[in-house]
DNA sequence: ATAAAACCTACAAATTATATAGAGTAAATG
DNA sequence: CATTTACTCTATATAATTTGTAGGTTTTAT
């Protein structure tokens, strides 16, 4: 499952996407449609920002905005940047790595076979939806 | 990522799987062979005979088998039972359904359509894949 | 009877996820 | 230029979950 950050993550690019040309929008409208606590938000959209995806505007009339395009935003970006390995196991993942502990021989284990299998065609899909798929659904 | 119990599971399973006409196997050798401790290991191998995937003879001589033919077991149902969800939010698990509490209305929301979607073709590859293609792999 | 090994319940420790606090910085505005 | 607004940053607190441990109970073979 996703935690709470990504999934708050995506309803709020998928509000940024559905008000593009509304200029900055407030974390507090963000937070508040969306039921969300406000400083953890505010934790998320900053990262968000630091990532590529959002621009912000301090002071009065700021907020957040969309720098990128929709459909420049495959789920798989936001969930590694967020919640970090798509893979199942650590040993089968691309961006972060690591072999198992209880594993002696990685190049032996059927379990790490069958779970790059796994881990491509999850990548399939992930890469392929965007936040463009999300907003064209609402 | 799979928590180190199903990670464990899968490589007791295997294990097991690999020493098929070898009666039963002692936890303590699967514990050493995968370096995993003992005790944890025990409370695992209990939840996947309570779920029938495996038996056990208790007392000398005693210790754990396969029940199942390793194709009848799909990696979804190892996942399930000792993950919980496959799917990535809680609104869209068909097992573990809870709507989600910062959502107002499921049915309009983009984020929901997108990850049934998701959801759906993710379970195509755990359902397919089982652990005899562990084993094929080893 | 004894030893071996699974079974069971409860708890402890460690890790991670979630949320909050409070001061800092930049921008707009009158 | 003072004030208000709103994002930025770092640190910490709280809660939940995962991982692992303890210790006894039951069953079985010899």
């Amino acid at each position: 499952m996703l935690s709470k950050k990504t999934k708050y993550a995506f309803h709020a690019l998928t509000y940024l996407g559905k008000n593009k040309d509304q200029g900055a929008i407030l974390i507090s409208e963000i937070s508040e449609k969306h039921n969300i606590s406000h400083k953890f938000l505010e934790n998320i959209l900053l990262e968000l920002k630091k990532a590529g995806f959002l621009g912000s505007k301090k002071g009065k009339g700021g907020g957040y905005y969309l720098i990128k395009e929709p459909r420049e935003i495959p789920l798989s970006r936001i969930i590694r940047l967020l919640d970090g390995p798509i893979a199942l196991l650590p040993c089968v993942s691309l961006n972060y790595y690591e072999p198992c502990e209880e594993c002696e021989n990685q190049e032996q284990c059927g379990l790490n076979k069958v779970m790059i299998e796994v881990r491509d065609e999850t990548l399939k899909i992930l890469e392929m939806k965007t936040l463009q798929d999300i907003l064209s659904n609402e």
